[in-house]
DNA sequence: TTTGTGACCATATTATCATTTGGTCACAAG
DNA sequence: CTTGTGACCAAATGATAATATGGTCACAAA
């Protein structure tokens, strides 16, 4: 059983140390080449010029590394939608938008950095805290939108407002969850636009 | 690799046959009682009283039973949604029922004839045609309701009834195909009522 | 105190080999 | 023709032993 490091707990070691970026340099590299399980912390010791058990000196367990390196991962993804999302000029635009960034996003995870987004799959199967925070990021994305676009006239006022952010999140949910993404990888031509329209028609005024 | 046998593949030997029957029985007990890939084909004919060989006569395949068995089990959920959907007043009544009655049956399927759920689940997986099937009979139940929420006023009728029918079938899947409830557990108690109301929104004239 | 390690242990992983299993076929009896 | 089977094979599966791995700890040098 792999118990997830709470977000709570506080990283072992000192956060800001050279050493603790080298490590995940090294981990950053050897888990996109050659898979979290394929590479043992040793490698990571050795490709750094230290001794296995100085690496736990900074991190209570391999997980954590893989934590950092999955956090890393989601918030790269997240900041890249964020981006189109600001340039989208409507509330419905930056719905459409936020899902159809967010399946680019994993797609491209998918196909050209599949070790990493084996991490991330794995990650969110286990609930790692990085999954946790991605998900929470993208309902408070969510949320904004709805915002704006109610106070724009544009969207509808009467669902309690939360209703409606986790009903959409559970609309694009298999498609923007890795673990989930994977199993629906022949739908994901069709379903952003089929399901943003619907939702975009659920909230119409 | 598993090949699926296509469902335009005729049966091998007689399709109305006392020993075919036989067979299913068999299949039926033990692969909802030891599951799909514990119970042997050699246990299944022991079990009848004949020789392996003997139920290649009659089946293509091992998987070619577990075939007959999942179809079974999904056409009875079928049977059950259909039912209780018939009571429902109104469409709008019937889209719930579809979709709270199909999750209700996944997770009795999956807490009480576990065995079974595993090879529904596998089927799903594998796409196994009479998960198509299944997936087919769901579409055009939806596309009834649709239909008759329709003319009677209750549904917008802007959008291409196929559309809709398939952005409502896509909502619905992570719940009621096999496969992927298991994923979803953990939101099964919120997700029918949630997504149906969010369904019956983006209806609304 | 901070930086750093080799030796150690329980568990997980892998490599190896023996056994089962799905599936076929030639053939026989009624 | 239909009913029925034992013998057989390649591939999958399971059991087992050998190795590798995650993780700890006492201890040492700077």
């Amino acid at each position: 059983m792999n118990k997830s490091t709470s977000p709570l707990t506080p990283p072992r070691g000192p956060v800001d140390h050279n050493v603790r970026t080298q490590i995940i340099e090294a981990a950053d590299q050897h888990f996109s080449h050659y898979g979290y399980e394929k590479t043992t912390v040793s490698d990571l010791a050795k490709s750094i010029g230290f001794s296995k058990a100085y690496i736990y000196k900074f991190f209570d367990s391999k997980q954590a590394i893989g934590e950092v390196i999955c956090t890393n991962c989601l918030e790269t993804i997240i900041a890249n939608v964020k981006e189109d999302v600001a340039k989208a000029p409507t509330p419905s635009a930056k719905l459409r938008s936020i899902f159809s960034g967010l399946v680019k996003n994993g797609i491209e995870l998918f196909f050209q950095d599949r070790k990493l987004y084996e991490i991330a799959a794995f990650a969110a199967g286990e609930q790692w805290p990085p999954t946790l925070v991605y998900e929470d990021e993208i309902k408070q994305m969510l949320l904004n939108i709805i915002r704006e676009g109610r106070e724009a006239g544009e969207f509808e006022r009467k669902t309690p407002i939360d209703e409606t952010v986790n009903a959409i999140h559970l609309v694009m949910r298999p498609f923007i969850n890795p673990l989930l993404l994977q199993h629906n990888l022949h739908l994901v031509d069709d379903a952003p636009s089929l399901l943003s329209a619907l939702v975009l028609r659920s909230l119409s005024p």
